[in-house]
DNA sequence: AGATAATTTGACCGATTGGTAAACATTACA
DNA sequence: TGTAATGTTTACCAATCGGTCAAATTATCT
């Protein structure tokens, strides 16, 4: 019989487990560049090595690949927040996020890109992960952080901005690789580039954050 | 004689003038949002309010209207750059340019998307205004913030990366509104996130660079 | 090995893409 | 007002788009 295709079956080959993973792969190499309209399901199967009617033999559209990736990126994505500990040390917890933070714009730049692309265009795929897990993920983490600051762990600040200045500066150098290596030329090398970042980070955030702002 | 296209005229017609607006800014409306290979001739026209052929009167192809648009938007885009002052106050001069980029990020966000998306495609239009004139005005006023830091006026720290943070944190405003919006829900309207996003990032950057860090 | 199911491909489809040609309409200016 | 330049539109083009189909190939299991 011709098939149930690939999501139908019941216990998945081996080799559907390697071609979707294949697949999965150009499509972040695609997807994370021209996000989703800009790119072409040739060009993905291109860059996956196989043709075009045998990449839809696994996916049945653009918008089944589309979502796939993203529903696999989006978990992992969100680990570092999750990770994000209330009994810690408020001051080592949040260091510890951002360096997080920056290693995932280091190791995974095209998933932070893939993220850039979806909300550059309003999110039309993600908009209900945003208002559901995510928003409910962060008002719990922003919980923690509020009370940190009431018991003067920390300067009383906007627990939300403060998330958010944390994911903008370190995802901007994912976003924005080619504007930060254009600005700061090619003679920082990658590491030295990422340790740089690291350092100022953790001292804005810590200096800003410290309970006796001299301002 | 048939013509030489719009921009081969010495002289600009008022209805050259008009329907070139007119297209760029449905134009920035179309490629803000999906990109440059995501954003489509007639869909553009459609927004122009008409026709495609006509469109192309005015902009021989795609990539001349998209050029047209960024080379008008990058001027003004990093006009307050320009508009540092290594004479003034450095708290206060710090202080007025994320003020001033928060404010272009509410007040242009067509214009940050734009860029973004540029960006996250590895500014394949752009990247020689990058390495040249962006560049160049990056690195002056880099030097005016270390020589600050030198006299002790503020805290030593990398001012390319305080340079991006800042970049980064109020543009995400403009790039991840929706994801702001979603985490934030409905409930604090445009005005008071704008002004609660001001207030924390002056925090933020006050504390981390007050001259004496207590960490 | 043989049968059956799973995988892969070339040929193809209608719709849309960026862009052109030429006829037509309008404007500006003597 | 006439006419030449400018502006606009209809019809169209080849290329590419997302996706289908049936035939061919390969893997799996008895």
């Amino acid at each position: 019989m011709a098939i149930p295709r690939a999501a139908k079956t019941q216990r998945r080959t081996r080799i559907q487990e390697e071609k979707e993973e294949q697949i999965l792969e150009a499509a972040l190499d695609v997807f994370s560049v021209h996000g989703f309209r800009g790119s072409t399901i040739d060009q993905i199967a291109e860059v996956a090595g196989m043709s075009k009617p045998n990449l839809l033999y696994y996916f049945r559209t653009k918008e089944a690949m589309h979502r796939a990736l993203i529903d696999r990126v989006l978990f992992t994505w969100l680990e570092p927040l999750r990770a994000f500990n209330a009994e810690g040390d408020p001051e080592s917890e949040i260091r510890s996020y951002i360096r997080r933070k920056l290693e995932m714009a280091r190791d995974f730049p095209r998933e932070s890109r893939l993220f850039a692309n979806e909300m550059l265009q309003g999110a039309p795929h993600v908009v209900d992960e945003l208002k559901g897990p995510l928003k409910s993920l962060v008002d719990e983490k922003a919980e923690v952080i509020r009370a940190w600051a009431k018991a003067g762990k920390i300067a009383k600040c906007d627990p939300y901005h403060l998330i958010f200045s944390i994911w903008s500066t370190t995802q901007h150098y994912a976003d924005f690789d080619v504007q930060v290596r254009a600005v700061l030329g090619d003679q920082h090398s990658g590491e030295g580039r990422f340790e740089d970042a690291a350092r100022f980070l953790e001292q804005l955030f810590m200096g800003g954050l410290s309970v006796h702002p001299l301002t």
